[in-house]
DNA sequence: TTTAATTTTTAGCTTTGTCTAAAAATAAAT
DNA sequence: ATTTATTTTTAGACAAAGCTAAAAATTAAA
């Protein structure tokens, strides 16, 4: 299985794992910043390796074969994560790139022992959770800051956008994962939120209420 | 610069560095089971890159550059196989194919931080020296055990060969480094030696012996 | 010092993954 | 129900890195 294979399935196993059904050419092209021919191209491909359910023009879904791949890279891609933040004290917007490079690292066992090393995490450190060695997810109930109405309180258990500049904008408003959350009101003219972190209040847009998880308290 | 150009680098680092002459396009090819005629493109490509100084039918030889990047690789490498060993408890026989595929990660960063992580190691499982983020190689006094004479002593600081056949032998025999080897006597038929290690007595081949680096006690 | 053997390079082909441009299929709109 | 727009696929080209086979240069041998 070559990088580029790899980045195909865990492409097509995020645009899918939100919506269980097919998923379009254009829209891989789109995330994995390349052209719909040569999309094609590699869904023929990973469809004679039987990584994916493909007929022409009608989008396509990973096979059981290829979900169990690509859960596979997303496992080691989030345990690298966590390796690098809580060992080598990266912090939590510098982590995607290296894991990126880090996902391709060929090696059971060393994923394996990795694991244990870590701990056995069930969470990275943006809150996604870690398929473990079989590839078994435990999704934890959450949802998003923007979903809960006005005196509700939650603890900070995941981050929708991973980008960099918007961790940033959380580390430097002293939100973070374990952040307790208390809603306080939303103004209707902007759908900006007034809440508490920590018992310290605070005023942020919808944009960032709609990024951010939480656990119902 | 693509893994293929690290793996030329670094062997051609590898074939210069006990002899510091120029390298054949043969002797590059035997060490990365290629042809020779995909070493002389490759040479062009690292020659216009200023990595080596190459003239047709002259072998080849590193540039300041070149060097330098091929002491990053090596550098990678052992300090990632120091993890393998001391933190994944990965044994010395395991470490290298994975190590090979994680000495191509490129981020400075994540190496500098690996290395404090590890307490700044100076010698990989092997014995092998570790450069460090300038490139400066501190080089242990070692010599091939074969080259002794007998009723000389030294601790075993490194091997020669690091093939899974070898290293398994030593485990065997329980050879490591750090043991206490004495040199009791040659047997002039087969130049077999009679040693004890770690104050256990043990008859070793001549290859045994001048694959292993004792320092002199 | 020629001839023979070896080494190295060139020339041309293959595969992988990408691209552009054009054709075909599907979806949307009048 | 056509026409128009969009999406998707095909066809053909390109760069990277490898290969084989043949040519050129170097080295060794007679």
């Amino acid at each position: 299985m070559t990088f580029s294979e790899e980045n195909y399935l865990k492409a097509i196993y995020h645009l899918t794992s939100h919506s269980n059904s097919g998923v379009s050419t254009n829209a891989i092209a789109e995330m994995m910043e390349t052209k719909a021919s040569s999309v094609t191209d590699m869904l023929k491909k990973l469809s004679d390796k039987d990584f994916v359910n493909y007929k022409k023009y009608q989008g396509v879904s990973l096979t059981e074969s290829g979900k169990l791949e690509a859960k596979m890279i997303v496992r080691k891609h989030r345990l690298w994560e966590v390796f690098l933040v809580e060992k080598l004290d990266f912090s939590w917007d510098e982590v995607h790139e290296i894991a990126e490079q880090l996902e391709h690292i060929k090696s059971e066992k060393l994923i394996n022992k990795l694991d244990d090393f870590l701990g056995n995490p069930t969470e990275d450190p943006h809150g996604d959770p870690i398929p473990d060695a079989k590839g078994r997810i435990i999704a934890i109930e959450k949802q998003l800051l923007s979903e809960l109405v006005p005196h509700q309180s939650g603890v900070c258990v995941g981050v929708k956008d991973t980008s960099s500049a918007f961790l940033k904008y959380l580390d430097k408003q002293e939100i973070a994962l374990g952040s307790t959350i208390d809603f306080i009101s939303k103004e209707t003219f902007d759908l900006s939120l007034k809440i508490k972190v920590d018992g310290k209040e605070l005023t942020i847009s919808n944009k960032i209420a709609s990024n951010l998880f939480v656990k119902l308290l």
